[in-house]
DNA sequence: AAACAGGCCTAAA
DNA sequence: TTTAGGCCTGTT
């Protein structure tokens, strides 16, 4: 891969597996929207990024700077996932779903937005999980100027501790309300560390993470996959269950995936929720 | 109208 | 250890 600056906008050329519509529309991530022309729309570590497919190259609207402290990083790009969709084809079904899932990659998100994220997530669909979201980012985050309007950060853990069900009521995430206060105040307090879990197992981040109320295995996963980057974990929701029972008879071990389980789990996820029986579904 | 949605918690076998 | 019912809210 190169990466050149050329006239405000970071061009990235010879990638390999970067196809931005997969990236954000595999269910990993809430705050990234594409507009007619395909230009994405994100907020991140409170920077607002346009980015865009041109060609054979990638175009992110930042300075050079930026790219190389943030974005680099955020979008994985010195992981190798031509070599990871090898390892985890294990059988005729993964081929199949690594080479549909082909430009997928995992997002450096920021853990404590991807904990707040995925418990919002339980129970819920994708439009009303971005619009709890988007009302967090709007009345509890930091206003970002930019040339085209108006973007909010994700908001602070402190803020979120400092808040009440009451106030957070017109954000409208209903029985999840009392769950992000709780864990919110769980992390400002000290009594979760969550980058820490980061150098910690697998075993000890899962379970210092279920040890907070409203987060059990699937939301915990999650965060790990997302929040923490721990590529192992393998976060089993409806559409796993029904994926694991059609090809696998309902037992599967992580294990195969030889410490890629996570990803795999992602071209797992992102193949079953694209086919319905035989129909090509639109996912949105 | 009633069921359901990318879980979790609690109570009860 | 597994299972049922309830939970906010919005959409079908």
């Amino acid at each position: 891969m190169k990466a050149y600056y050329e006239n405000g906008i970071v061009r990235l050329s010879e990638v390999s597996d970067f196809d931005p519509v997969k990236v954000f529309e595999c269910g990993q991530c809430f705050r990234w929207n594409a507009d007619e022309e395909g230009i994405y729309t994100g907020v991140a570590f409170d920077k607002v990024l346009k980015i865009w497919r041109d060609g054979d190259e990638i175009c992110l609207k930042a300075t050079y700077e930026e790219y190389e402290r943030i974005w680099r990083n955020y979008f994985d790009m010195d992981t190798d996932y031509e070599k990871i969709r090898r390892l985890v084809s294990i059988d005729e079904y993964m081929t199949e779903a690594t080479q549909f899932g082909a430009g997928i990659r995992i997002l450096r998100q920021n853990s404590w937005e991807a904990l707040c994220s995925f418990i919002i997530s339980q129970c819920n669909n994708i439009p009303r999980i971005k619009g709890i979201v988007e009302r967090l980012c709007k009345g509890y985050g930091e206003e970002i100027e930019t040339q085209d309007g108006i973007y909010y950060s994700f908001p602070d853990v402190g803020r979120i501790a400092a808040t009440s069900e009451e106030e957070l009521a017109p954000v409208r995430a209903g029985f999840r309300a009392g769950y992000i206060i709780n864990a919110a105040r769980a992390i400002d307090s000290g009594e979760l560390d969550l980058d820490s879990l980061k150098y910690k197992t697998d075993e000890e981040a899962l379970s210092e993470l279920k040890g907070i109320k409203g987060i059990g295995d699937k939301v915990a996963s999650c965060v790990m996959l997302f929040g923490l980057y721990k590529i192992d974990a393998f976060p089993i929701d409806v559409w796993m269950k029904k994926t694991i029972k059609e090809h696998y008879d309902g037992r599967l071990s992580p294990c195969v995936f030889n410490g890629y389980a996570g990803i795999a789990q992602q071209y797992m996820f992102y193949h079953a929720r694209s086919f319905v029986g035989e129909n090509r579904v639109i996912v949105k």
